[in-house]
DNA sequence: CCTGAGTTCTATACCGGTACAGTACGTTCG
DNA sequence: CGAACGTACTGTACCGGTATAGAACTCAGG
């Protein structure tokens, strides 16, 4: 069979292809009697509705929200967190009409999603400035939303006020008497488990952040014993094992939950209580957070509402509204895993 | 600006817009000299690459795989066995050159991913053959792969032996003296809690197999003394008090291990000790079943290798081969959560 | 010197729609 | 009763590429 296309209903109904386009995207546009004529000439003819790949073309839209990813789905979903938002984003997408398509690095460059899939714009999830996929995003000229990253003040983005948060923990440890403090966090990829030097951090944006504020809070003691920085492959357990071994310290202030729950377990590997030997801080509120025990005490975050403003300042972008940036609250929570320096 | 085209740069440097096409798609076709010439104009007017809307529409592909689901994605991913399938999936496919595009139900009909999106095949998971997704990609003639469903004879399907498995379950628990078994497994949406009428169970694959399974795997005893169907809204702690206060059993068999574990934080509410008051098993092997304490009995599957196969058959029907049904192997683990019936 | 087989580039013909500016024909209103 | 307007439909001009067949030229082999 030949292909079906508007024309040939067209044909078979004896109006324009104009006509016919209308009757399936714009029916206010004709009759409602020759629009029923023409849809019972296209179901008898078997015609499904308009190609997508030539209305794309054709409207210059597709549809279609890009979510640029700085490294496979599965280790973004290996993040509690990081899964939740992705999941936020694609609910509040589908309620607003837009389909999501995920971007990821490619294995090969002869396809590169950020570069070769049609889209209306795109959410750049902690990808740095200076990476493949935000270039290419940049020179097609994609509108764009940066969230938990700073792409430049042309970029709208969608914080989380990591710093203030960072320094809410370290000071709830100055509270309590604790003096040595170390931190467990993440460094650049291909980084050694344990330094003290500061600029193999991760470059990304909360990373840089909650450093600040860790230091902020933790005043004018010595504000960090040393640290951990841990790269995106590193096992939490092992360096928090290597941490706790080497670090005379009293409080570690982590990351991530995920990495404050692997201290717990060090720490109960090696014989030392949590909070009576040992104060843990996480970072999230990741629900493992009050589950584990003891019940952790982090700086919860609200990553559904990431999510939705993020897809909200992308409608914005789309429809030429400005879009400004955001900065979401985050707030202190205290649970199990800290308690008064031991004496 | 005026738009940058192919036709702009074949001007520039006075060669024909195939040419310069070629240069981009088809580097094999034409010299090194000029193409370095043609790539250098394309660089200094600004020229990004192939409009992938207008490329998907001249060669007949977009480069993106649809993932079909019958649930937002925040839904999928509350289960972590459905995440883990997403992530590989995705994995899968950009290790073979393929976007990932999520399809999920609209909340509104205006826009339809599965109708409205273009992609040059699709997933679709654990979704009724009788869905208006389904129904749309099937329409659409959208070659498809089904993963845990069975979409009939012309769609390549990619299952678990879940019957199998579950069989294994239940003789696990019939070699331990059990007779009086429940079951706690998936409903139809809006099923009451608790009922013993069999036809209100899910028509999902697993969920099928599974319970013939357990009922083969009881063999002669009264097979199963009670159950309580959950629709996806329902809450399993609640599911699974409910089934304990009224039901008369030393055994329960689940649809999942999130389930499983709902029934021992039940148990333990109710002063039963698990296992030796009440057997629990579990089923998918879900990291959750290792990681509880008592850790749960299940059935493994593979999750990770359901969706690299779903992802091989995929291109194997994109690349015109024959796909043959898979049937993927289950196995019983056997942890802590079972023991003998209770005299 | 002629033939056949590469290269390298071009001409033509689509791919399947949508936007926009009409045209033709009632209706309404001053 | 004529101008102004709304409704219903059509004609034309794109949207930005790619496939395919062939033309022009080079080169090796007989």
């Amino acid at each position: 069979m030949a292909k079906v296309t508007l024309q040939s209903i067209a044909d078979q109904v004896g109006v324009s292809r104009m006509t016919v386009s209308n009757a399936f995207s714009r029916p206010d546009q004709l009759s409602a009697e020759l629009r029923a004529r023409i849809l019972a000439a296209a179901a008898e003819l078997g015609y499904v509705g308009p190609d997508p790949a030539a209305r794309a073309l054709a409207r210059g839209r597709t549809g279609a929200v890009g979510l640029l990813l700085n490294g496979p789905l599965s280790e973004a979903f290996a993040d509690e967190v990081a899964a939740a938002f992705v999941a936020s984003v694609s609910d509040e997408l589908t309620a607003r009409g837009l389909a999501l398509t995920v971007l990821t690095p490619p294995r090969d460059e002869s396809f590169f999603p950020a570069r070769d899939v049609g889209m209306d714009a795109a959410i750049v999830y902690t990808c740095e400035p200076d990476s493949a996929g935000v270039d290419w995003l940049a020179r097609r000229a994609i509108p764009m939303v940066a969230v938990d990253q700073d792409l430049g003040e042309a970029v709208p983005r969608v914080l989380v006020d990591d710093r203030v948060g960072a320094r809410a923990a370290a000071e709830h440890l100055a509270a309590l008497g604790h003096t040595r403090v170390a931190v467990l966090t993440l460094a650049r990829p291909g980084t050694p488990v344990r330094t003290d030097e500061p600029d193999v951090l991760s470059t990304s944006h909360p990373a840089r952040e909650r450093m600040a504020g860790w230091r902020e809070g933790l005043g004018e003691r010595e504000p960090v014993v040393g640290y951990v920085a841990l790269g995106t492959e590193g096992d939490p357990y092992a360096a928090a094992l290597e941490l706790l071994r080497t670090a005379d310290v009293t409080a570690v202030l982590c990351f991530s939950d995920v990495f404050a729950y692997a201290v717990v377990r060090a720490a109960e590997e090696l014989g030392r209580s949590v909070p009576g030997d040992l104060s843990v801080v996480g970072f999230d509120d990741n629900p493992l957070a009050a589950t584990v025990r003891p019940a952790l005490t982090t700086v919860r975050q609200d990553v559904r509402a990431k999510g939705r403003i993020a897809v909200e300042r992308l409608t914005d972008v789309l429809a030429g509204r400005p879009a400004e940036p955001v900065v979401l609250p985050t707030e202190l929570v205290v649970r199990e895993s800290t308690g008064p320096a031991p004496a």
